[in-house]
DNA sequence: TCGCTATATAGCCACATAATTATACTTGCA
DNA sequence: TGCAAGTATAATTATGTGGCTATATAGCGA
């Protein structure tokens, strides 16, 4: 049974928003703890409205969620496939690479 | 343990050759066989020279394999990891619908 | 209320890329 | 050798989007 068109957009869609440095960077970011907003700029070397933006990316893509807690906003990872997803294709880079330097999400 | 700017890139890189569906419709009609480009093209509704682009892409991300038999060239694909991710993604979509019609790549 | 902090959004620009058309390359065959 | 089929590449266009600056919104404390 195949995906039509507009399945296979909503698979594409998915893989989209990880498909960006920035956004995997803040995902590998959550992928300790929960984090502000701010937290997360101080880790990162991007504008904080980028931030915003790229986790409002995640958050329609349902792999981040939200908590309000006083004035900050507290973004943790929604899924565990997100890691999943992450830690099969760093073994695949691995396994690709000649000289193995070991990625690890 | 974090990966730097150029194995996020990498990483990216991979997700990316993922998040477009025409390339998803490709590596779906691979699933059961390899195909030759022209194999392809008929399944599609785009054009040889798109199907052609898009396997160079697939195929320079590592994920489809390429042999020469007579005049045409046979893809397959050349991970099986791309099953698991699609399967995973295909997963979570499956999970997060509300009336749920189940995707399965 | 005023001001401060935290976050989100709007507008803009630069760049990447999907798709098309046209053309080049490659191989087998008459 | 010349042709035809199969595939790849080039050039172009249109669209999408990452990132920036500026601004808006929200909530808290003085």
């Amino acid at each position: 049974m195949k995906l039509n068109a507009q399945q296979l957009e909503r698979v594409a869609a998915l893989f989209r928003a990880f498909a960006e440095p920035t956004r995997l960077a803040i995902v590998q970011e959550l992928k300790a703890d929960e984090m502000s907003v701010s937290d997360i700029v101080a880790c990162l070397t991007t504008s904080q409205a980028n931030v915003s933006k790229q986790l409002k990316i995640l958050h329609d893509a349902g792999l981040v969620s939200r908590r309000k807690q006083a004035t900050q906003v507290l973004y943790r990872i929604a899924d565990p496939m997100v890691f999943e997803l992450c830690r099969i294709v760093c073994e695949k880079l691995n396994r690709d690479a000649v000289r193995p330097a070991k990625l690890k999400f």
